[in-house]
DNA sequence: CTTGAGACTGTTATATTATATCTTTTCAAT
DNA sequence: ATTGAAAAGATATAATATAACAGTCTCAAG
């Protein structure tokens, strides 16, 4: 089951588990992954997975691109006689949300698995333009920062949202080279 | 026509001009302000401030919080006896924001107006969770080192959105007090 | 067991935010 | 005045999200 996940090996620096969202891997461990954490967390907290939930995240992880809440709704009516109806998806996601399994992306109205379940964090999110594959970036130093400076001026900060959209390594590649043609 | 301008006098920090954002002040002057700016970034543009545009402007401006697509819409329907449609104000809505004179909160799909015109910039904003005031934070160091750690990862970054929801300085105080009976 | 309260899901309707497309008007430059 | 491009009007509809109520499932207390 595993095959592709040495890609990776023998680079200086980890930037994080996401880093894996730019190069070909076997994404069915992602989804194993999630979906086992998911089980875990909801174990210790006493809340249910139930099936729908558990489609909705699987869903949610079917890529590293955020999905909207209709693309989810789409892919769950496919094989329905009856469809779904999206106040169905929009709870799964809200619960999901709840839980921190997955994120928000407030620029797109889109969501994403949590790449970094477990520790408690804040989202920072690196999205490609062009290929919309999504990465979170793990870097408290920087969010505490920003609510330093936030608190400086007397503001109490609660959430913090942060969106990068720019070009991810691979499209930044395919870029320059399609310019040196 | 100048009447609450000296609250912030005698401070030892000034973070930025839309501090005043918390305190009284003669709001005609930010409107004034931020309307004369305008004028003079199209005209060096060579772009057109059309009655449209410009009322829409000044709606937006129309407080410190921000405003619905739809809030303008209904503010400029009010005294017409055929209501304004959506594309009439999405479209000057696209108009500010190319031209950075006012800014989307992503986290509420409102609008406010740039707090900081003229010097290019991005946003990061306060938005009090209680009274929605929303100010714009002025630091660029703090956006420089998100966008150097995105870029130590491979990402190019772009385009950067933050939004912090908190408690104003005012609504802290009012909770503070509040529990003290 | 069974039963009842609470959690979850289904269903219908509708709210909210945003855009596509085509037509008409405005306006500045010739 | 003419005209061509930009702006605004008008109509329809897409995309995202929630309200409200009804039915079903689960699980623990009796």
């Amino acid at each position: 089951m595993s095959a592709t996940t040495k890609a990776n090996s023998g680079k200086k620096a980890d930037y994080g588990l996401s880093q894996r969202a730019y190069t070909p891997h076997d994404h069915s461990h992602c989804i194993d992954r999630a979906l086992l954490h998911a089980e875990e967390l909801c174990q210790s907290k006493g809340e249910r997975l139930t099936t729908l939930r558990k489609q909705v995240l699987e869903l949610v992880w079917d890529s590293h691109k955020p999905v909207g809440a209709y693309d989810v709704l789409a892919m769950m009516s496919k094989d329905k006689e009856r469809p779904i109806a999206p106040p169905t998806v929009y709870r799964a996601l809200d619960f999901l949300l709840e839980h921190g399994l997955i994120h928000k992306l407030n620029s797109l109205n889109a969501y994403i698995g949590c790449q970094c379940p477990g520790r408690p964090h804040e989202g920072i999110f690196l999205i490609c333009e062009q290929c919309r594959t999504t990465r979170e970036l793990d870097s408290t130093a920087e969010i505490y920062a920003l609510k330093n400076a936030a608190n400086q001026t007397g503001f109490l900060p609660k959430r913090i949202l942060v969106e990068l959209t720019g070009l991810c390594p691979v499209c930044q590649s395919q870029q320059s080279a399609a310019k040196e043609q």
